[in-house]
DNA sequence: GTCTATCCTGTTATGTTATAACATACTTTC
DNA sequence: GAAAGTATGTTATAACATAACAGGATAGAC
């Protein structure tokens, strides 16, 4: 079944960061667009953690590595990303992260941890929004589903 | 059961603001805190319309009616009444919208018609994600759920 | 190979959303 | 009416995001 949320539990990151990278790789290709050293980068920026990063925050890497130091270099490479299926937008953040599940087409759910900022994808839940949209005959195309708590690790310890 | 989403269909909406207003009094009273006069007129402006507003746009009123012109104000009013819970943030909006429940303690699901920019608010059908947090151990504290798609009306002849 | 159309990147400038920090005024309690 | 707590006014700046245009790389047509 596979469908633990990644990020909250231990896991082999490095071959979970190429065989994203992968599968990013081939999905370019297959589609016929263009996986830039801008766009590879930024990607593997994002794959280095499971936690949201900022535009700001990716860019200020990129910059570091010469390759782009305004705003709408960052803006553009996460947005291609995001157009592709690559990365998430969190919006509760106002951060991007790397998809734990490329490659499927998916509606996501966010688990999001207020102490250590850590960002697990799940499959989406979404049945009962779907039943009260079709009951107001509202068509949804996109969903935001994002929950804000304690991760377990946090949780011991963190009574504040 | 009334569960019907407002903003979708018709209802009097000069009755839904003053019994809106009425149980903010209430709420405030009870609980011992201010409902002054920036308090008040913002949660006005906003249950004006079943829409969301931006923090700016708010302020424009604000100021409009000399009740305060610089950002903090207008901030400081929707930090009140979301926490009162009489108003709640729209994060794919960075907006605010007016509750359509007040005084039920509550977990709302919205649907925000991309065309008209109606937003409407339901009950939130979290079950599902719910089991997914508790499954990876997970402790939800908050939750942020919405659809972006088309309303009712906008459906009819909006195939763009 | 080179021309051309398209897509990508670099850059300037600006727009939008949000908060920190401090001063002043009001309200409640005693 | 003094003290404590709460709310507002104001300055300044931080953080997030995009419009618009110029230049460079890439890919397909010939
Ligand atoms: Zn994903
Ligand atoms: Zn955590
Ligand atoms: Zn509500
Ligand atoms: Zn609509």
């Amino acid at each position: 079944m596979s469908n633990d949320p990644l990020g909250f539990c231990a896991h082999d990151h490095a071959s979970c960061m190429r065989s994203a990278m992968k599968a990013a790789q081939e999905a370019c290709a297959a589609r016929g667009v263009q996986f830039t050293k801008v766009r590879q980068r930024t990607l593997e920026i994002l794959l280095e953690s499971h936690a949201a990063l900022g535009a700001y925050d990716v860019l200020a890497r990129l910059n570091a590595e010469g390759l782009g130091s305004k705003p709408p270099v960052a803006y553009r490479a996460l947005a291609f990303l995001v157009e592709q299926g690559f990365v998430h937008r969190i919006e509760r953040l106002n951060a991007f992260i790397a998809c734990a599940r490329p490659g499927a087409d998916h509606d996501p759910a966010f688990m999001i941890c207020r102490a250590c900022g850590t960002v697990a994808e799940a499959e989406t839940a979404s049945v009962g929004l779907k039943a009260s949209a079709s009951q107001s005959g509202f068509q949804i195309e996109q969903t935001v589903i994002e929950a804000e708590g304690l991760c377990p690790t946090c949780q011991t310890g963190a009574g504040t």
